[in-house]
DNA sequence: CACATATCAGGCTGACTGACATCT
DNA sequence: CAGATGTCAGTCTGCCTGATATGT
């Protein structure tokens, strides 16, 4: 690896020195800086692909969990740790996809305090059109073939397990 | 790579199908959520540590920008092309952190409609500690080894080329 | 009782569009 | 003149804290 150092920061002007010679290791900073980068980017054609369908990414994520979900239908807090995001996270994320016809609410029959997010027909239909537009658009990975995008995979889960992402299953 | 699915959207449950079943090939879904997922994992780490010192991880990289430049001073406009952010997020993020002292705004003197964002000596002294803090973290990457952190860099850095990232130089 | 669930009010952040004054 | 530069007003987004009502 004898490339420069890069991002957030590239190229770094020689006259004030790299990253090394004033930090010390600049791998972990320059693969940390790698994924907010491509983050960005990923996420800017995300959004792209979704505005005209009045989703955005992380609404798509949503629906995309609740297609997923045995019965169609999730409550609340269960969204909120899949996704890894605050409660009124998802309250405000549900109700925008209610809002759009994607998403009903109803009351949880098993839990008197929950609400339970249920996907509906229209919202079955988005979520296939958007995914069909995403694949087509290899999810922003076109540069990258099968064994890359496998191995960034590999990759990316070491760091999650660690994080204690893939926490315990229990739907 | 023969385990299952992941992200945004594991465990996926079998009744549903799986997203292959679904969709067609999965690689590229699961990279790039892995790279949603983990961007957010490192983020929430990069501005706890950043909050104590008044700054988040988007404006520590805007001062780490001009701690790198070679005058310490850049115009407004380089600055949001080599972060890649709208000018008036620039605005934003150079007003917080003038605010903060760690910044100073002055007059372009090669161009009459420019500013210059200069970095003072608060600015680069918070840069220090700061990015000693997140090297002690290993900016979040703790769990891979330094072969991983290139490969992981090595992998990202296509998708950025493919994407028109690391322009042209021009300081 | 403690605890979990979900919502609301309100704040912060970054990103964006459109309009504008200024200067090259 | 067209074009670049930076700011401001205003909007939208996601995320957060704290408080609250409800139910287990």
């Amino acid at each position: 690896m004898s490339q420069p150092l890069n991002l957030p920061f590239d190229p770094i002007e020689r006259a004030a020195g790299t990253w090394r010679d004033r930090f010390g290791p600049a791998e972990a900073m320059a693969a940390a800086t790698s994924v907010m980068r491509v983050h960005q980017l990923l996420l800017a054609r995300f959004d792209a692909v979704c505005r005209p369908y009045d989703l955005t990414f992380a609404r798509y994520e949503a629906l995309v969990l609740l297609s997923f979900s045995r019965t169609g239908a999730l409550p609340m807090a269960r969204i909120g740790q899949r996704l890894m995001v605050h409660p009124t996270s998802v309250t405000n994320t549900i109700q925008r996809l209610e809002q759009a016809g994607y998403v009903r609410r109803e009351p949880n029959p098993r839990d008197g305090r929950g609400t339970l997010a249920r996907i509906t027909d229209p919202g079955r239909a988005v979520v296939q059109v958007v995914t069909k537009h995403l694949m087509a658009a290899e999810f922003g990975l076109a540069a990258l073939d099968t064994p890359q995008r496998e191995a960034l995979t590999s990759l990316l889960r070491e760091v999650r397990v660690a994080a204690g992402d893939f926490g315990p299953v229990d739907n």
